[in-house]
DNA sequence: ACAAACCCAATAAATACACTCAACTTAAAG
DNA sequence: CTTTAAGTTGAGTGTATTTATTGGGTTTGT
């Protein structure tokens, strides 16, 4: 499962990628959109912002708008900035590597193998769906 | 990411696929072999047995053993007892379906057929892995 | 002055443990 | 054959950390 805060980020993210170019769009207004909590919403934004996903505007006529074109930005990114790991377990990330303490070696742990599979399963859907593809609705390519 | 509880449970059955027909284990035994506090792995093995995937025999020369042969324990029904739901939101589960009260309607949600995907995707690795299978560190058959 | 993003902190539930005591089963002692 | 002791699961409670949310106040740009 991933959080109720990246599924927030994606729904933001399809609402400010259908905007793209009508300049800033205000947290207010994807909140109500998306039935998201503002407040958490507001820290969602605020994390996508300092992790160089968005822009953001203060005072009058502000908001937040995409800083890259909706087409280069993929699930991946997204999730990772807002989740964290895609792998099932610490020890078969990518980019968030943590050492099982419970684990003696992992050149002969059987779990690895499958956690391993379901990690590259994970992978190439969220890497094969960019923003764009996010908020057309179409249907996914099986991998 | 799936939880420690579930990794712990795998382990745990790995443990017991291995001395399958070898009676009783201890849940020392596991514990201590795979490095799982052991007051934790009491609830997991409790909860196994609960949904009937073990056996428990309390005294001397009791403990915890498969109730049924391992080849036909998959890490399906394993992840759905300890975690629950294996789709990434509740809203595209085919077990634990919960609707969101934050989307108006799943026909035209566009994160719905990533999500949908991405449940396949995990589905056919963990479905088509058995306790044997996870015991036996063979290479996971790409799907 | 106003409107917007931004920051700080408090709350509630779930996760990941730890600690203590009760219940049950078997085996040995009397 | 009954009692007792030891070994084991089982049940309840407590604590720290993360997640999801809310509230109030501050800063910044127009």
């Amino acid at each position: 499962m991933i959080s109720k805060k990246a599924k927030y980020a994606l729904k933001a993210l399809k609402v400010l990628t259908e905007e793209f170019g009508n300049g800033p769009i205000l947290i207010s207004y994807i909140a109500e959109r998306e039935r998201i909590p503002k407040k958490f919403l507001e820290a969602i934004l605020l994390e996508l912002r300092n992790q160089g996903v968005l822009q953001s505007q203060k005072g009058k006529g502000g908001g937040y708008a995409l800083r890259i074109e909706p087409e280069r930005i993929n699930l991946v990114q997204i999730i990772r900035i807002i989740d964290g790991p895609i792998a099932p377990t610490p020890c078969v990330s990518l980019n968030f590597y943590v050492k099982c303490d419970d684990c003696e070696s992992e050149e002969t742990c059987t779990l690895r193998p499958i956690m391993e599979a379901v990690r590259d399963a994970n992978l190439s859907v969220y890497a094969n769906t960019n923003l764009t593809a996010l908020a057309q609705k179409q249907p996914v390519a099986a991998v």
